[in-house]
RNA sequence: GUCGGGGUAGCUCAGCUGGUUAGAGCAUCGGAUUCAUAACCCGAAGGUCGGCAGUUCAAGUCUGCUUCCCGAUACCA
């Protein structure tokens, strides 16, 4: 976009069910915390929002884990992100929260609009209910054992253990975490996003208009998921924790989590707009506004393409970009809080920030080396030793000591006071010096503005290099001899001395304060330090001034000399490692343990013969009775026309190792069926077969090829498919009943 | 399984439409220097560009196959 008026920027909403680490900080809250202050830097209109996702079913496990309520989850970890962020300096306009009634009512609104406008389609489906607690379960809210793994604690949607996504269909005996007893399936209704209907949309808008500006892997993605074929999506559940589904006919239902999640985008900026007396609509109507959402690679989908179709089914803007970064490693191994193989922000927070040898210098190192590191293009890795060395041996060493020693000399050759320029004696290195400044704004604006901050930051360490090879090609110190000779020595008086030093000094006092603008987006807290050693306004920040050698007035006086930044001790880090190798260890003990209990009761089964049930062992009765379904009526069933059909052509489908195209003879019409049974048959075993078809199903496209009518089958406890026919041969096209 | 991204010097990463001896920073080693947080500055050494085949006068860069890592995920009506 071309010069948009306004900006609005966010960073994802950090789900508040505990707390987030660095890698989290890495990927969606400092690049756009880099990005939204230099467009401070700039006077842009900029807004930037987040805030706490606060429902889901993942927050009533925790609530269930800490022996508590859902709200005194939310409010815990919405109290600790929100403090840790503000530490941290990520300088949100407003970090809302997701509980609040002002996001409830946004929410409720943008469904309403979305299913008056006939955007919304209802469905029926079986979902796992719980008998006994009388509540339909999340698939979190269902255990049992992994098909893949055995573990015994798999959840409805992951085994934990191997890693599996899982459905809670494939979960070897079933139990509702909840009451603990087998859950059954019940039919329930739920309001989808036809996100099928708007792939015309999405291809040319992410395919099309995108394919430039959007990074490859954003696009790349999409792409995928357009390919395979856009499926409805649910956007309402059976829960009680979460936005109620405005609708009387919806009790017990409310919208899915990553339904409203989104939307807090929107209702931050209304109470931001209260909290400051403005108007909300612009930012999310107006064409002219600029909205990026600063995401890690998980959150792709739901920002490119589900929010999108949101957003334009409610009549508003589309993001502009969606900057997705990577995922950030940890000491060779993926980060993970569960498996406390991580740093938490509040742990860096407690053991570096609030020390008293640390401080806000500390917030500005973890920036520096979790910028210069960020995951852009592929997954990266935080090691502490990378940390130390980033912050010694660049920022310190090239970046701090740049500014030390000119202070240093400023304070011994010129008495402290901003010298003089002397443009006659103005040399080509004085004259290149200034140009790189210039130059390094330039860059530093290009790559910021194609989000590539880890570029734009060794930018501004480079031009301090380069300040410090100046410097060391003028070498004032040496040159000071020349000032004043001492004779014993065999020193010269050189009356041009003195001028030579102050050109040389002045260049590198209008460099630092130069780097100070430049380095403010990325550490904000040196910028603003540096200010005050240099006795300027904040104003001085502002982006318009960087290039220029003017920034500091002639006969200025500045002040001593302050560290900006301290080194990094080993004895720091080998602390730091321990630490997560004991915390990671503790995690570990106390997931064996658990284990070891479940498997303790497998074995006292066993010891104790076959008369009792072992927990892990499928009990095969008891798993059919699950499968009854909710009565219904002959009119119901009498909805459904069977006929008979054969068999005429069968083939694999490409690309999906379970489906076959049939090609079914139904007497009075061929039809196309896709069918499920790959695994089980080869196509052309089943030719001729006659088999029972259900004919006014509605068409479904699978691997693109629309299935007409679906094949009955019946299935054993082993999972073994046979075919439900005649006994004998029939005319094809004979009616089921 | 499928889709997407990625595997380039010890480490962290650049390498657009294929073109002379594959780049940067850090780490390592050597030199120079002392204004500076034993910092800076100069130089050297470091890679069969995951593997195999192919296209081409020429491939890290294109094609096919293969392997490993990360993410997203079906279908099974």
């Amino acid at each position: 976009m071309t010069d948009p008026k306004r900006y609005l920027i966010t960073s994802a909403l950090p789900y508040a069910n505990g707390p987030k680490h660095i890698g989290h900080l890495a990927g969606a809250y400092l690049p756009a915390d880099i990005y939204v202050r230099y467009l401070r830097a700039l006077k842009k209109d900029v807004l930037y929002v987040c805030g706490s996702d606060e429902h889901g079913a993942a927050i009533t496990m925790q609530a269930l884990k800490e022996k508590t309520t859902p709200q005194a989850i939310v409010d815990k970890y919405h109290a600790m992100l929100k403090s840790n962020m503000a530490d941290l300096g990520i300088s949100f306009d407003i970090y809302h929260r997701t509980s609040s009634p002002i996001h409830h009512e946004t929410a409720q609104e943008f469904f309403t609009m979305l299913n008056d406008n006939g955007d919304l389609e209802q469905k029926e489906s079986e979902q796992f209910f719980d008998e006994e607690a009388q509540s339909f379960l999340a698939d979190r809210y269902i255990t049992g054992t992994c098909p893949i793994c055995g573990y015994v604690g798999a959840f409805g949607d992951q085994c934990e253990k191997c890693g599996t996504s899982l459905s809670p269909e494939q979960l070897v005996n079933p139990r509702s975490t909840l009451s603990g007893i087998t859950p059954i399936k019940k039919v329930t209704t739920h309001w989808y996003l036809p996100l099928n209907k708007h792939e015309a949309f999405l291809r040319q808008w992410i395919l099309e208009d995108h394919k430039e500006d959007w990074k490859v892997n954003v696009v790349g993605q999409c792409k995928g998921w357009i390919e395979m074929g856009l499926q409805p999506r649910a956007v309402t559940r059976d829960l009680d924790w979460g936005i109620k589904v405005p609708r009387q006919d919806a009790e017990g239902k409310v919208l899915y989590v990553w339904f409203d999640a989104p939307i807090g985008y929107i209702s931050a900026t209304k109470q931001w707009a209260i909290d400051n007396d403005k108007d909300w609509k612009p930012y999310w109507y107006n064409a002219d506004t600029k909205l990026v959402h600063f995401i890690g690679k998980d959150n792709i989908v739901f920002h490119a393409i589900i929010f999108p179709v949101m957003l334009k089914l409610h009549g508003n803007i589309l993001p502009d970009n969606v900057p997705s970064n990577e995922f950030m490693n940890l000491e060779g191994d993926k980060m993970s809080t569960s498996r406390g193989w991580s740093i938490e922000m509040e742990d860096y927070i407690n053991d570096f920030v609030k020390k008293e040898n640390g401080g806000d210098q500390m917030v500005d190192a973890l920036r520096y080396y979790l910028t210069a590191i960020a995951p852009e293009t592929k997954d990266s890795e935080f090691t502490w030793k990378g940390f130390q060395d980033a912050v010694n041996s660049e920022l310190v060493a090239v970046f701090g000591n740049f500014i030390n020693r000119a202070f240093v000399l400023m304070h011994k050759l010129c008495g402290g006071k901003v010298p003089k320029f002397h443009n006659e004696i103005m040399d080509d290195a004085d004259k290149q010096m200034l140009e790189e400044i210039k130059i390094t704004k330039q860059k530093i604006a290009q790559n910021i503005e194609v989000y590539k901050f880890r570029d734009a930051l060794a930018e501004v360490i480079d031009l301090a290099r380069k300040g410090n090879k100046y410097m060391q090609d003028k070498e004032p110190w040496i040159v000071a001899k020349k000032v004043s000779p001492n004779p014993s020595e065999g020193g010269e008086y050189d009356p041009n001395a003195q001028n030579i030093i102050d050109n040389c000094l002045h260049i590198c006092l209008q460099l630092t304060a130069n780097l100070a603008i430049f380095i403010n987006p990325f550490l904000p807290n040196a910028a603003r330090r540096l200010c005050v050693m240099m006795k300027t306004v904040d104003k001085m920040l502002d982006w318009e001034n960087a290039g220029s050698a003017k920034l500091l007035s002639v006969g200025y006086s500045l002040r001593p000399p302050e560290l900006l930044f301290k080194k990094i001790e080993d004895s720091e880090v080998s602390e730091q490692v321990e630490k997560l190798k004991i915390k990671s260890e503790a995690i570990k003990m106390e997931n064996s343990k658990k284990d070891g209990g479940q498997q303790k009761t497998d074995e006292t089964s066993k010891i104790n013969g076959d008369t009792k049930v072992s927990e892990a062992q499928v009990p095969p009765l008891e798993k059919f009775r699950e499968a009854i379904k909710s009565e219904i009526q002959f009119d119901d069933f009498a909805k459904i026309d069977l006929k008979v059909g054969t068999i005429l052509s069968a083939e694999k489908v490409a690309k999906a190792d379970k489906l076959l195209k049939l090609e079914i003879d139904l007497g009075f019409e061929k039809r196309t069926v896709v069918s499920g049974i790959a695994l089980h048959f080869s196509p052309e075993d089943i030719l001729g077969k006659q088999v029972v078809v259900v004919a006014n199903l509605a068409p479904r496209k699978m691997r693109g090829i629309e299935s007409n009518g679906m094949i009955l089958m019946a299935e054993d406890a082993e999972g073994k498919l046979k075919f439900v026919a005649p006994d004998a041969v029939v005319n094809n096209g004979s009616g089921v009943s």
